[in-house]
DNA sequence: CAGGCATATGCCTATTTGGTTATATTAAGT
DNA sequence: ACTTAATATAACCAAATAGGCATATGCCTG
């Protein structure tokens, strides 16, 4: 069970991601773009669709995978309240937690 | 060399990074929060310390651990762009770069 | 239906990793 | 000095993981 972080921390699914971002591709392409040989692709492809950050359309016999983003909602939420200390505020929350300590 | 990607994979780590996230914390602060046993605990500090996202500060036999939340941004700035999709609109930037497909 | 594409899958291996136990280190208190 | 507290480190182990090669599967074309 790959959490979203979790699938962030290969390289290789990142740079899937960014090439996915871009709009719908094929194993062919990825594997072109990517530099690396098919079976190594499919597999991390495997992995996301599982996680349900990609799906799969079917073209003859392409696969054509496209992006399903909304499984980093959970990374992004998450970093969100870190977020406010790089931009150099501490809201009411911060502030609160702050107050909460020993 | 741990990439602020691989950082987040483990939730042990999320989990001393949100605990720090709320303020400084000796290492026995943390064990009992965590409820692990310390020399995993420390082995995890261990880690955010060299990758720069955690600092230690001595007092007496205490290791204060502190926050350190800017390898973060990496992280941040690579979701940023997806972060467009969730919030419905496809920008500028977007476009052009879907217009660039094959 | 034979042959060639495009892709998935199975198996193997090397590496990494997170936790555990035992031990070392350093400071404080008596 | 001796003891205890707090933390780090080392050695070890089990599980997970990513990639490579070989092979299976499915579709299309002649």
């Amino acid at each position: 069970m790959a959490t979203s972080f979790t699938l962030l921390a290969d390289p290789t699914r990142r740079r899937l991601l960014d090439e996915l971002r871009r709009g719908e591709r094929s194993v062919g392409e990825l594997v072109d773009r990517l530099q690396m040989n098919q079976p190594a692709v499919s597999k991390q492809l495997r992995v996301l669709r599982e996680a349900g950050l990609a799906s799969v359309r079917v073209d003859a016999q392409r696969r054509i995978y496209r992006l399903n983003p909304d499984g980093l909602r959970e990374v992004d939420e998450w970093l969100a309240p870190y977020r406010a200390f790089w931009e150099g505020r501490l809201d009411a929350m911060e502030r609160t937690l702050d107050s909460m300590e020993d």
